[in-house]
DNA sequence: CTGAAAGCGCTTACAG
DNA sequence: CTGAAAGCGCTTACAG
């Protein structure tokens, strides 16, 4: 296993380093057939240059990007990840993961990046810091393409999907299905996704000629227990909603079961929607309908951004904005002909909640808000011994 | 931005390049007064060593680790590297990702491990791929961990859950709640995870004094379809299974689908307990009572067995096997008192399987046994201690 | 305890 | 088209 370098092959092909530099490189200036000779010799030894040596080597450009993802633990980054990761490896980049659970990892994460000149390009997924180290970054010349940010928004390059057109499609589908008291279960409302989403609630419902029921219209913090509390509040209420649509699927599944615990039954008592479709969004009873978020597509797309941006004199930063998916299942179903009386009123709302949000997806949920993200569990970092 | 090198700190700081470099590596015989002036001047400087001329100048050690996964939308996949990311976060080596998503990404992987001296370690997650290339890295001296390895078995270190004892504390359960004809709806034969599955299973009726019945034994792929078609089998013939132990979580959803389908009641007629504890088993109805894997701690073992392997002089490979947990939850109850009889059977069990099938949850986790598994035998040793 | 020097494996002008 | 030389930013013996 003794490492061969860039001067064995020089020495067995009969040529300088230089040429063969510059046969690795690609360069035109270089005889076919003494580029054949170093090929074959590279071949034929397994010979890889030292990643470390070429980035010293050219001053600058290294050859990975890096990754900042917020914990791999939510399934919608692995999504992101996937698509990412599909594009990079098909190109000469080596992926650097970092991950941040919070400011203070972020700050740190930046750091690296910062001092190391380790990567040529940055992608960032799910961000929710400050963004004043990210600007800083690009500002100084470090490509940046961001993913699916939560929180404020900038003018770097992103990627996100569209939350507008989702969430009118989402309403739009309960309207023809005969809806017309539709509620809306809001994430934090100083995210710009949940303004979009709010904002496609709202259009479709004036676009079909329905006023807007300030009641019906509940802010939270992407946290189910609060989706939870709304929606025994609602169906409690004075003329209660017939429809629920969610901000993100796990607020979905906390709807499901107050509906469930008030008595009711989706979809024949009640329709909900949510947003997002993680993959446990088809297997919960009844299967949601929800909007699908493209995040592989995403994270490919961002991928291809980044590198383009590395290869060629990257242009004005782009926002691009990709296309939801109306997932029906059948969770949403026609308007009920009669509305029952709802039969029980959960007597002790701790109690029936209780229980449930000891659960790793709900606690997580809440501890992590962000948009369609479901967070696997707690992290306990105890390898046992 | 530009760049501050360990020659603008020397000069600043009024020393060589060699004594900025020596307390940069906490070396002993440095004066603690130019140390800590180093220090402050490296501070005030925002100053971070290049990693790319650290790796070269240090001939051999990279900064890095490789972590291959075989892609990363599973999502216990996900929940292995947040386990590794917190703790790899936390040493001087940063994470490269890669990607496989099949026999060729991998070998063009294992190329670039091999080629390149890019990383120190290596952390190999489900592998299920030829073992040669990573037993030669190994012999070669990289170190390298595996973490849920599916398929073969081999002499390298890693890191598994029990799968004998979690099998063995599922059909306990089911056996305490008053269960005597109990079902295995088992995994693919030759991965021995399954062979441990399986063992547990056995082990745990024969030291109730029953009997192993071979009809209630089911073979299959890790394929939902399987174990929805042994399902419906099983309650269709004569004298059916009051509950039905799945190798896995999706395995265990077919059943509960297959169940449904019959018209019986989980777990009024029927009990069904799974293996993994997937983030979605909480939510689908019931919520499914299964074994839960560690894969958070498991990943976090791994990378620090990967540590200490780079850190010290290695001893002869560890094999560490964590607990698993019973999650209990509502899929499995008291032996029913009475049989009820199968209401329905499936008219067109085909059309019936149909649409579930093409959902991306069972065909992802089909294609993709995604379990742990036990080293077969007596490799056990007990994790760090 | 500290500095001068050589070297890691590559790239890049600069000559030829 | 090709080679000799200098340099990337760090580490590591080796002197002192």
């Amino acid at each position: 296993m003794a490492k061969v370098t860039i001067r064995d092959i020089a020495r067995l092909a009969g040529v300088s380093k230089s040429t063969v530099s510059l046969v690795l490189n690609g360069r035109p200036r270089v005889d076919p057939e003494t580029r054949a000779k170093v090929l074959q010799v590279m071949a034929e030894h397994n010979y890889v240059p030292s990643v470390a040596a070429t980035a010293l080597g050219k001053r600058g450009g290294s050859p990975f990007i890096g990754l900042i993802v917020p914990g791999l633990t939510w399934r919608i980054v692995a999504s992101i990840n996937y698509g990412i990761a599909s594009v990079v490896e098909r190109s000469k980049y080596e992926i650097i993961l970092y991950t941040s659970t919070n400011d203070r990892d972020y700050s740190g994460v930046v750091d690296r990046v910062l001092g190391a000149n380790l990567v040529s390009g940055l992608l960032v997924v799910n961000h929710n810091q400050p963004m004043e180290p990210l600007v800083e970054l690009y500002g100084a010349g470090l490509p940046v393409v961001l993913i699916n940010t939560l929180g404020v928004h900038s003018d770097l390059p992103s990627v996100e999907s569209d939350s507008y057109a989702g969430a009118r499609s989402a309403v739009a589908h309960l309207l023809e299905l005969g809806h017309r008291r539709i509620a809306c279960v809001q994430g934090p409302p100083q995210f710009p996704c949940c303004v979009n989403r709010n904002k496609g609630y709202t259009d479709a419902l004036t676009h079909a000629g329905i006023a807007i029921d300030a009641d019906l219209i509940r802010p939270g913090g992407f946290r189910p227990q609060d989706a939870y509390r709304h929606t025994v509040d609602l169906l409690c209420g004075p003329d209660r909603p017939t429809a629920i649509f969610a901000h993100n699927d796990p607020m979905a599944y906390a709807v499901l079961d107050a509906v469930d615990e008030c008595g009711l039954r989706v979809p024949d008592d009640i329709s909900v929607v949510g947003f997002d479709d993680i993959v446990s969004s088809a297997h919960v009873r009844p299967p949601l309908t929800t909007v699908r978020q493209p995040f592989e597509e995403m994270g490919a797309q961002a991928a291809e951004m980044l590198l383009s941006a590395l290869s060629y004199e990257s242009g004005p930063p782009r926002h691009v904005r990709m296309p939801t998916e109306l997932a029906i299942r059948a969770s949403a179903g026609p308007v009920p002909r009669r509305r029952r009386r709802v039969p029980k009123q959960p007597a002790d709302l701790h109690h029936a909640i209780g229980p449930k949000l000891t659960d790793a997806m709900y606690t997580s949920d809440a501890s992590s808000p962000s948009t369609g993200l479901d967070p696997a569990g707690t992290l306990s970092t105890k390898p046992s011994g």
